[in-house]
DNA sequence: TTGACAATGAGAATCTTTTTCGATACAATT
DNA sequence: AATTGTATCGAAAAAGATTCTCATTGTCAA
């Protein structure tokens, strides 16, 4: 895996906040299940069975937390709850999301490069990121 | 405006729903602020200046069988609600999302229709439709 | 060891959305 | 005009996700 929890730890110490043994569970969790897009529940339900003592606001505020670091992004399927996965910079990817069964598969490309340069002329707008969500029929439904 | 209240009214009937006056207020809503994605609470606000009886309630269930009958969309931002807006088969749009203020302009266009294909292909995944969320900072802010 | 402060757990609070239920509107039928 | 059946409605309760509060605990430097 290209994700290293030392280098988070300098990441979170760079902005004062500690590795707790929470933040390390939630962490190994998320790493874990890359490519799973937990919600923070489900993220609560993995942690518990190794410390069922953690509290839900603090798989929040950990999420929370991760985001505004940049280590992980929310996720907005058309799920009722936001889920979260890591943020690698290196790659670029997007999601395909099936009508029917509802799976979610990651696809890798760097698409819309070009494109943003063109937005910049015509709308004056300074793309920094963007997110696609293909909707369609998996292989397994269609 | 290329909306229709005749057209939608027809979809209605053919379904079995009537064109109530709630349901006329909500769509007239819809189709002035085209362009505005707005929330349930907002339609709410904006149809109770007219009919300061009609319950919230009804604004979820219209919008739900809005949506249903492919009249309406839902869409994500990063918001915590759900906000609306009209489908329009015959164009396209994507969203240019800014950082700062959280304006978000449309944009329209007919990318990646090319692209479709090559997912087709490499994915076996079906692409039926897709929508594009540009971040970054519109011409104010930057 | 102590003091300062960050972090936590539990539960209350909030906010959006959905559900329930009795009342109402309306069209078709008598 | 009265009756019946059904869709729709408003109000309020319920549900579900997320955030807030606050007292307690953990950590680390002095």
């Amino acid at each position: 895996m290209t994700v290293d929890l030392q280098k988070i730890k300098k990441k979170l110490a760079n902005n004062n906040y500690k590795m707790t043994s929470q933040r390390k569970a939630i962490l190994e969790k998320i790493i874990e299940n890359q490519g799973s897009h937990l919600s923070a529940e489900e993220i609560y339900e993995q942690v518990k069975k190794d410390d069922s003592n953690i509290g839900l606001a603090t798989i929040y505020r950990t999420l929370e937390l991760l985001c505004d670091l940049g280590i992980i992004h929310k996720l907005n399927f058309d799920d009722k709850c936001r889920r979260y996965e890591l943020d690698k910079e290196d790659e670029h990817h997007h999601h395909l999301i099936c009508f029917e069964c509802g799976e979610i598969t990651e696809f890798n490309d760097d698409i819309l490069e070009d494109f943003e340069e063109d937005i910049k002329e015509e709308h004056s707008f300074e793309v920094i990121d963007h997110r696609i969500k293909f909707y369609g029929y998996c292989q397994v439904c269609q």
